[in-house]
RNA sequence: UGCCCCGUGGUGUAACGGCAGCACACCUGACUCUGGCUCAGGUAAUCGAGGUUCGAGUCCUUGCGGGGCAGCCA
């Protein structure tokens, strides 16, 4: 097949907008909009919209993604979170221009909006109680019947909405409904309550307004003020869509934005609601939303995440309509990959085993040539101490080797990185436990730099740092937060909690780290060679002590070998 | 049980009605001063049954399976 065009093929939505802009619909125009509700914490799933909504607008010529806030239901909202939303997002990658709206902007239009629907007689205050209106929807297979209240007059609908708005009633006792059709197959349909009264301080419009807008009245028109063209939502409210168009048809506002829904995003391993994540917060499953494990923006920003590896990410997953399932080893790969590209390397001991070299002399402090990042050679090179008391990873070091292990053992010969071949000769115990506290090892003079000029090799290289230059760190390596794929799978089953790993975090207090890493600054990143990519911890690291996050452990061909070698006995 | 949506390797996602591709994961091998990276290769998929068609993953019918909807949440 001869390939003219190299383009790469568009997901549903991208292709929708495509041919909408063949067909000069919205005049050529896109615009999007990303519409959080402040009401809790960014995460991956929401990075997911963000790239489809302001990748799009980016994409397309003269294309423009509005950040608005759907902020309705005062009493769940907060400007922490709007706070922490405008930073997330701007992290991400992504600019709003003057493009910041608020639905609460809209409060007094789409009030005057509810008025013209009363005054279409297609609206009506309604004083049946929440327990009634469910009782009077009918249920998924029974039509509903109608409220007594829906043959109100128009005066009087008129005047009983503008004393809801006064406060002149409870929180509860009317709400402002649509007149549509209580046997409509969707239970959308089913005269929605629009307005409802609420006595409560909005973190905008403080105590101007003691009625709110529900979602669905909002969203549809706010979209439409703002003139956006293309609507992207989830998956959740697709039966919602023909309420969003029934507003706007009656409304016969000039613009109607269209609606398309999308799959969210859900990951393995993890939980991916605000529900959920804020529970593991108050009940302090982790320490906060950015706890490094959590998978808000914020807790992936601290973990050592790079915004362009979680763009490439949703790049990556895809958009559909399929419910899905996403591997969280995807999500690894691609910080991996990008980290491998960006990230300095340096050698850092986590769990230390002290080697002597017995031949060295005892005052005698060498510089090693150490290469900073084999993957780009403009990010140059470094000086490593070496000196007669060493430390390296206690992994590292076996008396009785299995088949396969290439690191160190007794009598074997290994190459420290950047320095030279040793052969450990000697093996000291803790009396009482039988612990190896300490190797002896002899140096070849030949090696310096790792190389034998007879041409003699070994099977490994070992990291390492030099006692006496070393600096002390403490790491934490995180884990996943579940043991199980799906913690939220079985419908009747156990609360998501019991599936939570005890083992998710596992905090190392007495590593040792090169001396280049002085003065590290929070949010830095490096590789630690042979162990995986890392980041000074942004909260609790300070100069006087290291602290570092490990974003995610390089591949580990070995553990694997290890592990069938297990399985096998 | 009403309505809406969705079924392609283990996972995610492609394929004007015309050779089922890509990525991750997994398994080999090569290379290597990181058991990393890179490179080469491999295993592996159209939910079932009918129908339309020269030809169906794609269109139609139907069955099965999964998800969503009965907030004065979004």
């Amino acid at each position: 097949m001869t390939t003219t065009d190299s383009t790469p093929p568009l997901d549903f939505i991208r292709s929708i907008i495509a041919e909408d802009l063949k067909k000069n619909k919205n005049d050529g125009r896109v615009h999007t909009r990303f519409p959080p509700e402040p009401n809790g914490y960014l995460h991956i799933g929401h990075a997911k919209a963000i790239c489809l909504n302001f990748g799009i607008a980016a994409e397309n010529k003269g294309g423009v993604c509005n950040l608005r806030f759907d902020d309705t239901n005062p009493s769940k909202e907060d400007i922490e979170y709007v706070e922490s939303i405008k930073e997330d997002v701007r992290w991400l990658g992504f600019n709003w221009g003057d493009r910041l709206f608020y639905a609460s902007d809209y409060f007094e239009q789409l009030y005057q909006y509810a008025v013209q629907l009363i005054k279409a007689g297609k609206a009506y205050v309604c004083d049946l109680n929440a327990q009634q209106i469910r009782e009077y929807r009918g249920t998924l297979t029974e039509p509903g019947k109608d409220s007594p209240y829906r043959s109100r007059s128009v005066e009087e609908n008129l005047d009983l909405f503008e004393r809801m708005r006064a406060g002149e009633f409870e929180d509860g006792s009317h709400v402002l409904r649509a007149k549509i059709d209580m046997a409509s197959p969707n239970l959308n349909m089913r005269d929605p309550v629009i307005y409802r009264i609420l006595h409560a301080e909005h973190h905008r419009t403080g105590n101007k307004w003691c009625i709110y807008p529900m979602y669905d009245f909002a969203h549809c028109l706010s979209d439409s003020v703002e003139g956006i063209t293309h609507s992207i939502c989830t998956l959740e409210f697709e039966n919602n869509r023909e309420l969003y168009d029934w507003f706007l048809n009656e409304l016969n506002v000039e613009s109607h934005p269209q609606q398309i829904e999308f799959a969210r995003l859900n990951l393995s391993y993890t939980v991916l609601s605000k529900r959920k994540l804020l529970e593991l917060v108050e009940e302090g499953y982790v320490s906060g939303w950015d706890d490094p494990r959590m998978l808000t923006i914020s807790g992936l920003r601290r973990r050592g995440y790079t915004p362009e590896s979680i763009r490439n990410f949703c790049e990556r997953i895809g958009v559909a309509k399929r419910d899905s399932m996403v591997d969280i080893a995807l999500l690894e790969h691609t910080i991996r990959e990008d980290l491998n590209q960006r990230a300095p390397r340096v050698m850092a001991v986590l769990d230390p085993l002290r080697v002597v070299i017995d031949n060295y002399p005892e005052d005698q402090v060498e510089e090693m040539d150490a290469i900073n990042n084999p993957e780009d050679p403009s990010m140059g090179s470094r000086k490593v101490p070496f000196s007669r008391v060493l430390y390296i990873e206690r992994e590292d070091f076996r008396e009785d080797p299995p088949k396969k292990f290439f690191r160190l053992a007794p009598g074997r010969e290994v190459r420290l990185r950047y320095a030279y071949f040793i052969t450990c000769v000697g093996v000291v115990k803790d009396e009482q436990t039988g612990e190896v506290i300490e190797l002896h090892c002899t140096y070849d003079p030949e090696t310096r730099g790792g190389d034998s000029p007879d041409g003699r090799k070994v099977r490994g290289t070992l990291h390492w740092v030099s006692a006496a230059h070393s600096l002390k760190a403490e790491v934490r390596l995180y884990d996943r937060l579940f043991v199980k794929a799906n913690p939220t799978a079985e419908k009747d089953g156990p609360d998501f909690k019991t599936y939570l790993n005890p083992n998710s975090l596992e905090i190392l207090t007495s590593c040792r780290v090169e001396p280049s890493l002085a003065g590290a600054a929070p949010g830095n990143r490096y590789q630690f060679e042979r162990r995986g990519y890392f980041c000074v911890d942004s909260v609790y690291s300070s100069d006087d002590a290291l602290v570092l996050n490990r974003t995610v452990s390089l591949r580990d061909s070995w553990a694997k070998i290890e592990k069938t070698q297990k399985k096998k006995k």
